[in-house]
DNA sequence: CTGAAAGCGCTTACAG
DNA sequence: CTGAAAGCGCTTACAG
């Protein structure tokens, strides 16, 4: 269990492993590493030594000598949204598997902060990016073309990019909630949305266009704010919806914990879901089935689209010429009680 | 907008960045680290080189250099329980400020995980450490123990250890629900877990302890499932209880999201609550408020305890003498209708 | 206040 | 299949 001196670091060195295996540090750095041209022998020695001393290859050391890292980073907007952990759950479980260390970069939906999360996790030399959406701003594009890192992008689809985008058509999902909806009978619609990042007025867009150009209905009634989506949020927009727009009939709500709010304030005011009106959330939230009624909602593949978008990566990280840039992965109309 | 010829890396290096500024790598890096002693007039053109070029330094050669890196190592059970979600958000506003990085790792209530995690981690010679509970592995403890990295362990206290550690009691957070539902003249108490870590159980103990010898009840009912915790299970759970166990008339879940779960499973039996049964959560998840009937709970300072936990971990980063190494939170009876 | 030398702990070619 | 040399891009002492 004992070893000999170590560095400033404290930990052990690749000379003192080559030491106790008895071989040289080249051999030895190898055999770690899994080159196949080492003599079995000596890497099983090799191996030993390391179990005893517990080494593990000093990280900014291997990087900068191969200017290869072991990460890959993936930005996201916030981590509150369940949405992106379990998106952010599927990349690690792909990335774990081929040995890469996944570094997650929170932008709290500012353009601003992605950049400079940006800019200092490329002193990290990750081998590859996964990034939210296709909204990034004009600099933060430059400066990932510029370090010519493969870079995939997730939940939105552009329609003639050359980059590489794994999801759903926001604007479809929008427009599907509002078929949905005419399908129940109801003809006065509303769009309440939180948190308006561009998934989100695609969402909306698609919606109205789809309400009023396909399904030849009235304007629907537009609800937004700015503030982060939330349970209490949906409760206020409940209540503002029955006051200033009694005639509304159907609502879609952006994200379903604004619907959960919304039912809830709706079973306290003792308006009937959905004879009075039809309620459609989106994301399908795992609570979201269990309410009463149970909620109607569109939901997302993020736990695919993460893996697809890794699986994606990793293909660029190899250098495989990748024949698609444009995987969409649907999304799934789930019909409960509340509509 | 251009720039001259670059490494392997493609990204420009600190002599390329003093050979613009016009003075020496040496003077270029001091200047990029702030470092007093450089003539203003001579940091005041690397800088202005290094927003011309976009230099940010290699952080391999940065970390290699010095044996220090800028990065903390934070190790959290999961992401899919908004509870870590709200710590490591405070953590990384903490950590931000002062220019660490967080390196997120999540070993799913694994203890082997959460080993192999840290090892990984420690190759990245991360400044300070925090970690989730107090009952890491043997093994692991010698891992942190050798590493001499500082650490701070978070959500539980340890009676008299030396570990330092920033949380509350669970067992009185326990004894705290079993004491509220007495004092709503419940005498046939009920404690519901799934998720069997170790601050479920002592919390768990706690409530049977306090129900038992404190309060002269009769020995709660217990119902756990190793499943992790989830709104489906809570109205499992509550089934089970109605069917099995009639008497209970009062249940403390184990996190808000199986009490969520078992409320809207009365509302479906038409079973009232709190009339018939009372009912408290913990951890009082922003849902949990809105509920109907609106959910008591135990709030627990998430925020407040990544906050403190992040400050404490930079005290001893710096090097000062820390006082306390023991920083109860407390927690905080959310009474509401449930109850 | 500034700089030349040495070195952090690895891996990459290049020989043998 | 194995190794000696050189170097990755920085920072740390040490001089001046």
């Amino acid at each position: 269990m004992s070893r000999g001196a170590s560095r400033a670091t404290g930990r052990p060195t690749l000379v003192e492993l080559a030491r106790i295996a008895g071989v040289s540090p080249i051999t030895a750095s190898r055999a770690m590493r899994g080159v196949p041209s080492v003599d079995p022998e000596l890497a099983r020695r090799v191996h030993e030594a390391a179990a005893e001393i517990d080494y593990v290859a000093n990280t900014a050391a291997r990087t900068l000598a191969s200017s290869y890292s072991d990460s890959v980073v993936v930005l996201i907007p916030s981590l509150s949204n369940l949405l992106f952990i379990d998106t952010l759950e599927a990349i690690h479980a792909v990335m774990h598997g081929r040995g890469l260390e996944v570094l997650i970069g929170n932008f709290h939906y500012a353009g601003e902060a992605e950049h400079s999360l940006l800019r200092n996790y490329l002193a990290y030399q990750p081998r590859g990016l996964i990034l939210t959406g296709l909204s990034q701003m004009p600099a933060t594009r430059r400066l990932i073309a510029r370090s010519r890192i493969p870079a995939v992008h997730m939940m939105d689809l552009a329609p003639g990019t050359e980059q590489h985008c794994v999801g759903f058509s926001q604007a479809d999902a929008g427009a599907a909630a509002a078929r949905h909806l005419a399908e129940r009978g109801r003809s006065r619609l509303a769009y309440v949305a939180a948190q308006l990042d561009p998934r989100t007025i695609e969402r909306g867009e698609g919606f109205q266009r789809a309400a009023q150009a396909d399904l030849g209905l009235a304007a629907p009634v537009v609800l937004t704010d700015e503030q982060p989506s939330s349970v209490a949020l949906g409760g206020h927009f409940l209540a503002r919806l029955v006051e200033e727009h009694p005639e509304v009939d159907g609502v879609f709500f952006n994200n379903d914990d604004l619907a959960q709010g919304a039912l809830f304030e709706a079973q306290r005011r003792g308006i009937a879901i959905p004879s009075r009106m039809s309620m459609i959330g989106f994301n399908d939230l795992p609570l979201s089935a269990h309410m009463v009624p149970r909620l109607t909602s569109i939901r997302t593949p993020r736990a695919r689209i993460g893996e697809t978008a890794a699986r994606h990566l990793l293909r660029l990280i190899d250098g495989e010429s990748v024949s698609s840039c444009r995987l969409d992965l649907g999304f799934e109309l789930m019909v409960r009680e509340s509509s």
